[in-house]
DNA sequence: CTAGGGTTAG
């Protein structure tokens, strides 16, 4: 009777009753009766996802030259996919080849597919040429392996000779495609190509294509997708909220949140997490506090508790950030670099470092981020040899290359400490181009020493790569004013004008009551705005009763260029700090946002205001964090 | 069988 069958390659889709009666049971391996019976097991053990029962199973069908039906191989190599069960799938994969059989071609684009989430490229691209004939599915399911191995030109090739072949795009291609695009032109090509097929509504398509306009910064083609039709799907959402966000567009974002909510949506993790972006971006602790009340629910998610953490250390609320850290049930990396960071910023640079020591004995890895961290703080503090032996040492400690961010960081070590030459030097060792951050980190050093020759070679470096930065055109305008270089001085100021280059104004604001107050320079639009100049005035009387004389000449330091001495005295941060004082109590912190950098003049201003009335001040401008406590500033007066 | 959103940076 066994010969009946001697040839049959596959036996799918055979009726069982006929196999039952006809096999003879010969040379049976254990657990099954007959043939038949080692099929229904393997079959069984396929569906229960029991994976190393069905590969026991699979080996003995092999050994009598069976197969079972496509829909149980389906389920086996799911199975080893959500195992990450490598070499099992390269037996499931030899298996279905063997005795010359030819499989059913989902189950080759699923062999495929589990290659690709094996991140072996190579044996899904070999398996892929061999296929006799690719379908959608297969076409795309190298597409979307191209796109996430951030392989653009290949996930574009492959559409091209898709289409070429003949074979229909799906949402799904889309999908994928879309994140492989290398800048506008090919976006607005595949763009295109969505309304060719009429897919242009499907939302996993419109959520990939705000992301992709997103982070080539279009964020008005962005918006302009999401408002082609009424969202009824969440992930667009989130994408729309994100794309704002992370383009540090904070206003937006927070209407589209509000906007979100009143269209009746209930935020989760990821729009609460870019929403959260948003509130850091814009200091305001007061609303980072009720975004929190939201978090609570998903009080499991590191992602999000990171960016809460994240919230509090920016917008200076950060013993809410501490309690915060400590009260965390899972960290990562991310959550150290944040705190490590947080603190270092805060000018905490000492207890920065010593939880670095304490991230190392967790046994949680540092990566490349939480270095810069690390070296910040180093240079916040000026712990020249720290930063020293962190620097040189990091390469072999933690396996970083010394890139862009750290050499800046130690360019700030060595400008704070007055060696400009060295700090120079440095920077013309780097392995890497030095950017515009770069640059202005040097501009920074210089002028604190007031390197005026130093200084004009950063600004000009400056300008070559960001030709619209006004704010470097005026200080290198002053600069050479300062020098008596009249006439360098008015290229300066006719390249300005030709550029059609405005100062952006000055502006601060301060949340009081859950209301944003902003002051902006020269606006006198608030509707306290004269109390507030009358207090003003009287505050700096009160000042220079106790030596304070404004600081009209900081040629090396105003960046808002103003110089003459009723403007500094309503620059928007001493607007902003006046009203803080008048309408906070007594014991709250006043903390304040400011577009620019803080000039010299304020600067001093909140550290004696700080000490004469008793407050705490926190202003957070550009860049940098200022602490002001009993008449100083944790940056230590460099910045 | 193939596709979508979120966190740390000088």
């Amino acid at each position: 009777m066994n010969l009946l069958f001697p040839k049959l390659k596959s036996i799918e889709r055979f009726p069982l009753f006929l196999l039952r009666s006809y096999l003879v049971p010969a040379n049976l391996p254990q657990n099954a009766t007959s043939y038949s019976n080692l099929i229904e097991e393997f079959t069984k053990f396929c569906y229960e996802r029991d994976l190393p029962r069905s590969i026991n199973a699979m080996k003995c069908l092999e050994n009598h030259g069976l197969m079972a039906d496509s829909v149980a191989y389906s389920e086996l190599i799911k199975s080893c996919i959500s195992k990450k069960a490598i070499e099992e799938g390269k037996l499931v994969h030899k298996h279905l080849l063997s005795n010359g059989n030819q499989p059913k071609s989902f189950l080759l684009s699923m062999l495929v597919n589990m290659y690709v989430k094996f991140n072996l490229l190579g044996e899904a691209e070999k398996l892929f040429d061999k296929m006799p004939e690719r379908n959608v599915v297969t076409w795309t399911t190298m597409i979307s392996a191209y796109s996430n191995a951030k392989i653009g030109r290949k996930a574009l090739e492959f559409l091209i000779l898709m289409l070429r072949d003949g074979v229909i795009p799906n949402m799904y291609t889309f999908s994928s495609v879309l994140r492989a695009c290398d800048g506008m032109l090919s976006l607005r090509q595949i763009h295109c190509g969505l309304f060719k097929y009429g897919l242009e509504s499907d939302v996993f398509v419109r959520s990939a294509l705000i992301d992709v306009y997103a982070k080539w910064g279009e964020l008005d083609n962005a918006l302009a997708v999401f408002e082609e039709f009424v969202t009824g799907d969440l992930v667009v959402w989130n994408s729309i909220i994100g794309a704002f966000a992370q383009n540090s567009d904070s206003d937006e974002a927070l209407n589209l949140f509000k906007r979100m909510k009143r269209a009746g949506f209930a935020a989760e993790q990821a729009t609460l997490t870019s929403t959260l972006r948003a509130v850091t971006g814009l200091s305001l602790l007061e609303l980072g506090r009720q975004v929190h009340v939201h978090v609570v629910k998903y009080d499991q998610d590191l992602i999000l508790n990171n960016a809460l953490l994240d919230m509090y250390c920016k917008c200076g609320g950060l013993d809410d950030a501490r309690l915060f850290f400590t009260q965390m049930k899972e960290r990562d990396v991310i959550t150290w670099s944040t705190m490590i960071i947080g603190l270092a910023q805060n000018g905490f640079s000492k207890e920065a470092l010593s939880l670095f020591e304490k991230m190392k004995q967790t046994g949680t890895k540092p990566n490349y981020i939480t270095i810069v961290g690390v070296l910040f703080a180093c240079s916040h503090a000026g712990l020249l040899e720290e930063g020293w032996y962190y620097f040189q040492s990091m390469k072999k400690l933690f396996g970083v290359d010394p890139g862009r961010e750290h050499y800046g960081c130690m360019i700030d070590l060595l400008g704070r400490a007055g060696k400009l030459d060295d700090a120079v030097k440095l920077l013309h060792e780097m392995n890497c181009e030095p950017d515009v951050v770069t640059w202005r980190t040097l501009l920074g050093a210089c002028k604190i020493h007031k390197n005026a020759e130093i200084a004009i070679y950063s600004a000009k470096k400056i300008l070559k790569l960001e030709p619209d930065d006004v704010g470097t055109y005026i200080l290198l305008s002053n600069i050479y004013e300062n020098s008596q270089r009249w006439e360098d001085a008015m290229n300066v100021r006719k390249t300005m004008k030709e550029r059609g280059l405005r100062k952006e104004p000055g502006c601060s604001w301060i949340e009081v009551d859950k209301r944003i107050h902003a002051f902006i320079f020269r606006d006198t639009s608030h509707p306290q705005i004269d109390d507030i100049i009358r207090e003003l005035n009287r505050l700096v009387l009160k000042l220079r009763g106790i030596g304070y004389i404004p600081e009209t000449n900081f040629i090396l330091q105003d960046v808002e260029g103003e110089q003459k001495e009723d403007s500094l005295q309503y620059h928007s941060e001493k607007l902003a700090i006046v009203f803080g004082l008048m309408s906070l109590p007594r014991e709250s912190v006043i903390r304040i946002r400011k577009n620019l950098r803080i000039c010299g003049d304020c600067h001093l201003f909140a550290k004696l205001v700080a000490k004469t009335e008793k407050r705490i001040i926190v202003i957070r401008d550009q860049v940098r964090y200022h602490h002001f406590q009993d008449g100083k500033c944790s940056c230590g007066d460099y910045w």
